[in-house]
Parts: structure tokens; sequence; C-alpha cells
RNA sequence: GGGCGCUUAGCUCAGCUGGUUAGAGCGUCUGAUUUACAUUCAGAAGGUCAGGGGUUCAAGUCCCUUAGCGCCCACCA
């Protein structure tokens, strides 16, 4: 067994595991009624995706629980998927076809979607790849896109039924527009984000006498060209004179009238607003209230259009600046003053939206939120960690349209199409929606019908995913047995964008919650709390990471570091820790193959049924095991990943390898230290497997087995008999008598080989048992000469005392004189601190309050600790006496 | 304008339903290398739990408030 290198090398285990675990389909999930059902549905990349530390930390988590439930013997599917992401995609392909110089128009329609396929076929497995290299056991022949054509059906059922039943209607309102990718936008897709601009302030003369003039304030001057009326305050006594007057509209000289409306805010600005019912929402809601004209002077693309005189073809910036220059010449430029606003910027490209007139789909959002608020505030659906519901709810309540139709190529067409024959014989606008193209009008029977151009939101397609990729709107077995599934795992950025409509496609089209639990984890910062993003150069690739330091170590500290919910502040050295933990456990395994005999690892546990057949250290080793075992299970139940793993953590490198594995060093070829090495070395792979797959899997079948993979063998079973707290109890007590010693030995320099006497005085006789019978223990973990048993609480001669242990007075035996001084110093400071300690303690129990309404377990715990302080404190001071 | 989170050791953070002397990792300091692991071991130093007020027998923990940092939402022209 030598041959095992001292260091653990992942490159060497992760993708033989892999493959080995894909070969033998270990990762694949079967409707099976004999087990519980446990499913997670991926919250899938985008096929332009590439693998950053968000989705590393977003798969490790659900990879935990896969794994974790896998073990716990229920039918564990994890399914996978990416996402066709329109816009996103549609932008790559669209520069990557700029290197030939082209333009997605030059290609046409058919020809550029021709070109996003062979992309994706080229590229769109990239991020699969990469979640492999992260461990993700997900079931790879479920793997669905959004775009697959069993997929694309179940959305375009989705748009007839709802169309069907009134949910969705077609209508022109300002959307959010991108003048850059152009198309419209849901309200989600454009954050706002602050801005320092500017309030300008604009004069608009009246017809009838152009020496007057009524001004207005606004941030965005070039859309006065769209201006069609004034609106004031009908209470404004300012303005009251003026309402129903005409005024000149700058520039493009239309006349536009000053109207009323308790609408306009009197503080704001001068009390007079502007009204541009095409560019803006409230000045479009006055439009319709006041029946204006609606004046759109824009292009798609944000250049002023031909309805802009002479500022046609500028950009809508370049405008603004020539406008004010312009009317500053006309002297109707009043002041110019600095004002922070906000504007919302395209999630995709940053450009500042343009709200914009346009004709789009909607959804009717409020009836879908009535069950999805219901399922939530009743608790059938829960969050974790808690205060997302608040968010949650606070936006289905206030839940707004839904614009759906996206004006890009890439993505799933409306299946909504018109007839060109009742168009030009200028009937009402027919509209047929339709599963399939229709072969003709259903009005007029013609076959000149053509199909609408735009495609659906891709979140109109992700909102399917929990039953979508079960080939809904089928029935099969899968998805009765799967559904709802257990656990969506997810960052809080996409509670809107898609939780929350996920909620609301389940309840209606499949009658049922999507998922029972949302686990929200935090963002990836840098350790500056900046998001990661490649435009600010400080990103940490996951990739790097795993090929600097493995995987396992990778999840490990992405685990360690992520309490629940709270956001993740990222330095690279932070791998370190789980590098060196890997290595940890790859030594000490290392070291118990080494001495391992094949042999007893077939003897079973059961045969030291009775405690007394162990010795304490092996007792106090399981009972360890099993408490950990048990605050694993319950950390992960509760979603506490980063706590199970520092139990883990912990529990092997301070319990298990510092004290067990040293304690038993000498002795190591006893049956009773083999059978328990090697069982709890066994079952720790295993409990440790969900968060570290490759170096558990790489050891533990290294080590003597039964089964073919550690992933699908069971979690170890809790054994509660083993939990022993006596043996917990008794072994601090020898560890703490050994810790003395250390310390003393530290405190006047002993050197590391030289041998000592220590000199113990237990404080009952049962302390004194326990070191009489584990001598040679302490004697080799404290490196003595002699361990010597006093019988009275007398100083032996130039020995210098811990006086801080608890279960007894420890004496180490040094060679010449003492430095007394020093050691009374020491001995007094120990004597204040603990009077100090025991004179709290009995204040508290002078007040008969604390005696009265105290829980009586605490004031007995309080009374004992007094008698305990007492008698210590008594003994300091024999010590103390001794000394002079 | 609302809402949420954070403020605990030099740094990054845990700390659950209030109850022993507030913990970890990293860093620092002392010592150790024929010993499974220097990606290691033994030990040490380091904290008025952001400030103020309150509730309580008892507050890092609950409530109010102030300040700083960060995030989200909002039709502030």
């Amino acid at each position: 067994m030598n041959e095992i290198p001292s260091r653990y090398s992942p490159k060497d285990t992760e993708d033989k595991w892999y493959k080995f675990w894909e070969e033998k389909n270990l990762f694949s999930a079967k409707a099976d009624p004999a087990k519980k059902p446990f499913s997670i549905v991926i919250p899938p990349p985008n096929v332009t995706g590439i693998l950053h530390m968000g989705h590393a930390l977003n798969n490790t988590i659900q990879d935990i629980l896969i794994r974790y439930h896998r073990m716990k013997g229920e039918e564990a599917l994890w399914m996978p998927g990416t996402d066709h992401a329109g816009i996103a995609t549609q932008n790559v392909v669209e520069k990557s076809i700029a290197k030939e110089g082209l333009k997605r128009q030059d290609l046409g329609r058919e020809k550029f979607i021709e070109r996003v396929w062979q992309w994706r076929e080229q590229y769109g497995s990239t991020i699969i790849r990469q979640l492999k290299k992260i461990g993700a056991s997900c079931d790879w022949q479920r793997t669905r896109f959004t775009m697959d054509e069993e997929y694309s059906k179940a959305v375009l059922e989705i748009f007839v039924r709802l169309y069907e039943k009134g949910l969705i209607y077609r209508g022109s309102y300002i959307i959010n527009w991108c003048p850059r990718c152009q198309t419209a936008l849901s309200d989600e897709e454009a954050p706002h984000r602050d801005l320092e601009g500017n309030l300008y302030y604009l004069k608009y003369p009246f017809k009838d006498n152009p020496d007057e003039f009524v001004v207005v304030a606004t941030t965005r001057p070039e859309t006065m060209l769209g201006d069609t009326a004034v609106a004031v305050n009908p209470k404004d006594k300012r303005y009251k004179k003026h309402i129903g007057r005409t005024l000149i509209l700058p520039l493009v000289n239309r006349e536009i009238k000053i109207i009323a409306d308790s609408m306009v805010d009197m503080k704001f600005g001068t009390g007079a607003v502007k009204v541009t019912p095409a560019h803006d929402p409230n000045d479009y809601a006055l439009g319709k209230k006041h029946n204006l004209e609606f004046v759109n002077v824009m292009y798609p693309d944000g250049r002023m259009n031909d309805l802009a005189g002479d500022y046609k073809d500028m950009d809508r910036f370049e405008a603004r600046e020539v406008i004010l220059e312009d009317l500053k010449e006309k002297g109707l430029l009043k002041k110019i003053e600095p004002h922070s606003l906000s504007a919302g910027h395209c999630y995709r490209c940053h450009t500042i939206i343009e709200p914009y007139l346009s004709k789009q789909w909607f959804v009717k959002m409020k009836p879908l939120a009535k069950e999805a608020l219901e399922v939530v505030r009743k608790g059938k659906i829960k969050f974790y960690p808690k205060r997302w519901t608040k968010v949650y709810l606070n936006w289905m309540e206030n839940i707004q349209d839904w614009c759906i139709s996206r004006q890009i190529w890439w993505g799933h067409r409306i299946p909504v199409y018109y007839c060109k024959d009742c168009q030009s014989a200028g009937k009402e606008e027919s509209v047929i929606v339709s599963r399939a193209k229709p072969d003709k009008c259903p009005i007029c029977g013609s076959a000149n019908i053509y199909q609408d151009e735009d495609v659906l939101d891709t979140w109109f397609s992700s909102w399917l995913w929990p039953f979508a990729t079960f080939y809904w709107p089928k029935e099969s077995a899968d998805l009765k047995y799967f559904y709802p599934t257990s656990t969506l795992v997810t960052a809080p950025e996409i509670i809107f964008f898609w939780v929350a409509r996920m909620i609301m496609a389940g309840l209606e089209f499949m009658g049922d919650i999507p998922f029972k639990d949302v686990y929200i984890h935090g963002t990836v910062r840098d350790i500056e709390g900046k998001k990661m993003s490649k435009s600010l150069g400080n990103i940490i690739d996951p990739l790097e990471i795993i090929n600097e330091y493995g995987t396992d170590a990778l999840r490990f500290s992405l685990i360690a570091i992520t309490s629940q919910g709270q956001d993740v502040f990222l330095a690279k050295e932070r791998f370190e820790q789980g590098r060196n933990f890997a290595n940890k456990i790859w030594n000490a395994s290392r070291f118990i193959m080494m001495n391992l005999d094949p042999v007893q690892t077939k003897t079973c546990l059961c045969e030291f049924s009775k405690s007394e057949d162990l010795d304490i250290i092996n007792r106090w080793i399981l009972s360890r095991f099993y408490s950990t075992l048990k605050q694993v299970n319950k950390a992960l139940d509760g979603y506490k990943f980063n706590e199970a793993i520092n139990l883990l953590y912990s529990f092997f490198w301070h319990e298990f390898c510092d004290w067990y594995l040293e304690s038993i060093k000498a002795e190591i070829k006893e049956k009773e230290n083999q059978v328990v090495m090697y069982k709890i070395l066994e079952k720790f792979l295993r409990l440790i497997h969900p968060f570290m797959p490759f170096i558990s899997e790489e050891i533990w079948q290294n080590l003597p087995h039964k089964g073919e993979s550690i992933m699908n063998q069971a979690l170890p079973h809790l054994q509660e008999q083993l939990i022993d707290k006596k043996a917990e109890k008794e072994a601090d007590m020898l560890f703490s008598v050994i810790r003395s010693a250390r310390n003393l030995r530290a405190e006047i320099e002993v050197k590391p080989e030289q041998k000592v006497l220590l000199s113990v005085y237990a404080h009952t006789k049962a302390i004194k048992k326990l070191l009489a019978d584990n001598q040679a223990l302490v004697i080799k973990l404290s490196n003595l000469e002699g361990l010597n048993l006093l019988e009275a609480a007398r100083r032996p001669e130039k020995t210098i005392s811990d006086v801080e242990n608890k279960f007894a007075q420890v004496f180490l035996h040094f060679g010449s004189l003492i430095d007394i001084a020093k050691e009374q110093g020491k001995i007094r400071q120990e004597i204040s601190t603990e009077s100090k300690r025991k004179e709290a303690k009995e204040r508290m129990m002078a007040n008969p309050e604390f005696v009265k309404k105290a829980d009586p377990a605490i004031v007995e715990n309080t009374e004992r600790e007094i008698r305990e302080l007492e008698e210590k404190i008594k003994r300091l001071e024999k010590l103390l006496d001794e000394l002079r």
C-alpha cells in the first residue's frame, strides 16, 4: 500500500469516476412506486452560458440534495436542460455573423435561425460539459431544451389555452423598448438604475400671446417633439386661468392645449407638465383620458423619425443636445437643474430603455396570481430563508400584465395568424389563434394568411419547466410520479422572472404547485462585495479553481462559506481550505489503509455490542460519529448546508484524526481499533459523499467494500444506542488532562523529545479510575515518562501546575527550582477570575426573581457551578499556600 | 417613496426557539520534520458582539432608534 501518493490528486480521479457513474447509468431515475420520489428541476442555464461561480454554487447545492436523497433511498431525479434564451442567444449569434460582415436581415429569418441552431450544435453543450465537471449527477438522458419540438408544443398549447380563456390579449400600450435589441421587454427585464441627469425647464409660448409662456420641466427634452398637451392640476391657482388655452409647441409649431388633471403634482417642477402620450406611461394614460393625439417621434432603433422634423435620423441623445441648443437660441430654455432620476435598462445589453408605444401581446396576470398567493400564504410552498416570502407576496399582490411578445427571431413564434384579404377589405383585423397553421381564414375563407412575426418571451417557455420537461400535455407516469417536484434551488434575482411564474403556471395547468420548497441562495460576489462580472474583471472562474484545487475543494469551500441565503464574498484563497481538507481525508485514509487488516473489515460492530467491550476511545469516537450524523441530517433537512459541512469537517479533522487516530496509533493492530476505524472511515465517506463526491468514491473504491459505487449506497443509518454521552464526557476528561500536560510543557519550554513526569490529583474517584485505566494513552499523547496519580491534594516538589483544568489538579515535574513568583501570579490570577465568576453567579442566586422565574434546570446548574467554583478556589488557595 | 439584508477577533464569516468562560477558517506569534498528512502537528495572543434606549431574573440573540454599507421594488414629469 506504500504506493499511495501522500497528496490527493483530483485530476487523476475526477474524470475517471464521472465517466464510471455515467457508464453505469447511476444518475438515471425511474418512476418507482415502491420508493418515495425526490425531484429537482435544474434552473436551465442559457445555451450561450459558460459556467460561473453562481452556477457552481447553485448546482453544487442541488447536487448535494440529490445525492443525499438518493442515498436516503429515495428515487432522486435531477432534471437537466438548457434555455434557448431568446435575446441573449440572438445577440451572441448576431455578433458571430457580424465577423462575416453580416446582419441578420442580410440572411433573412429562416437562414438566420438555421445559423442559431448551428451555433447551438457547436457550443450549446459547453455548459452541460461544465456542469459535469462540477460533479452534477443529473439524469442526462432526459436533458431538455426549451426549443425542443415537444417542449415547443407545450409552449404553444399554453398560449392557445390562455387565449381561449381570455387571459391573453393584444393591444397598443407603452412598453419597455430596447432600441439596441429592438424589441419589447417585460417590466422585469428592464430594471431601473439610478442616473445623474438634469431637469430642463422649457418655455412654451401661448398662441395668442407669444411673449407669454408656460414653463414645463422635463428630464427628456427630446420627447417634446411628441408633446400633444400641457397638463396642470385643476386646483393649481397659478394655472387655473390658463386651462383650455392654446400653446405653440416650439420647434415643431404644433398647437397644443393646456389641460387639467388631478394626476399632476403641483409641487414638482413648475407644476405644469408636458404630455407626450406616445413616449411615457403616465402621459399615455393622460392621452387616453383626454383624447389626445399620440405622436411617436422615434424609429424603433432610437433615432428620431420623420415626425421629428429637422431632427429626423438623429439618435435620441444627440437630438436632445441639438434640441436644447435650438431652444436656448430661441430663448426658450429657462434653466437646467441637476436631477437624479432612474430609468429602465435592458437586462441584456444595459441600453437605456425607451418607453415606447407599440402593439404587443400581454398576459392578464391578476387571475393567475390569485391562487399563487394562496399557496404561499398557506405554506404549501415554503421559501428558505423565510424572508423571501414577503418579497414574493409583495410582487404578486402588485402584479402587472406581462408583455410576452418580442420582436426578435430566435424563440417560439407566436401562434397567431392574420388574413391579408380581410385586412385589405378593411375588416376588423382578423386574429386566428391556432396550434397549427390554419389553411384558410375562418371568416372569408381566403388562404392568404400569414403568421405573426413576433416570438414569445423566453420566460413564457421557462415558466412551464417543471411539467413541460415531462412532455406535458401528454400524460405520463413520470409526470404523475415526480410532479410536484420537491425543491427548487435558485438565486434571488430570478424570483419574479421564474419562480413566481412557475407557481402560476403550475397551478393553472397542472392544478398543483410545481415545488414544495424554494431554497434561495445568495449571490456570489468578490471580496469587496461587488457582483462578479466580466466587465469588472473580478471573476473567479470555477473551472480554473477545479484545475488548481479540485472539484471537491471547490464544492467544499463554496458550501462552507455560504450560510443560509447570505451573499457569498469570495476570495480565491478560500479554496485552500477545501483542498487541504480533501488532502486530510486522503492521508487519514491512506494511513488507515496502510494499517488495515482486510479480514477485520468483515467484523460486525455488533460484536462489541456491550459498551464495556470497547475501550473508552472507541466508544467515544463512535458516539461522536453518530452525534455528528444526527446533526448533519438535521442541518441538511433544514437547508443548512454550511452547518452540515462544518460539522463534518471538524468531526473528521479535529476528532477523528487529531484525537482518535493519534490515540490508537500504537495499538492500531488491535481488533477493536481495526474494526472501529474502518467502520467510521467507510461511513464517513458515505456521509461526505454528497458534498465531496469524487474523493469519497476514490477512497471508498480502494477500501474493502460491498457495492459498485458509493453513490448508490445507503447513508449511514443512525445508531442512537451508540451515542454515549458518558463516553464523550470521559474522553473529554482524559483529553483535558493531556491538554494540561501539553500546555505546561509549552509554558516551561520542555523540548518535545524530553519525557517528563506528570502528577495528577483527580477531583473524583471516577476520574482517578479513568486516568488509571488509561494511563498509557495519557502518557503517549503528552509524551510523559510516567503518570503519577496523587492520593492527596498536595503539590509535589518542583512542579508547576495547570490552574485551569476542570477535572483534576495537574502538576508537571520540573527538574530545577521553579519560578515561584510566576507560579503564584498565575494562581492568583485564576483565583481572581474564578472568584468574579462565582460572585456573579451568587448574585444571580440571590435574586429571588431569577430563582422564581428561570428554568429550574438553569437554577440547579447555577447552584452546582457555585459549589464547583468554591471548591476550585479553595484548592487554588491551598496550592498558593504550599508555595510559601 | 417603500421593503430587505449586513455591522461579532487583524481579515472573511458562523452563532437556531434568550441561559456555562461568544466560535471557525485564514492571518500573526512560539515550538516541532526518521513517524499518514508542512496542503501537517502541539500551543499562544487577539472580541466594551456598530452607537443609544427599552423588554426581561437574564440580551450578540427580542423590540425601538441612530449611523454606515449593500441589495431589491416603485408610472419622482
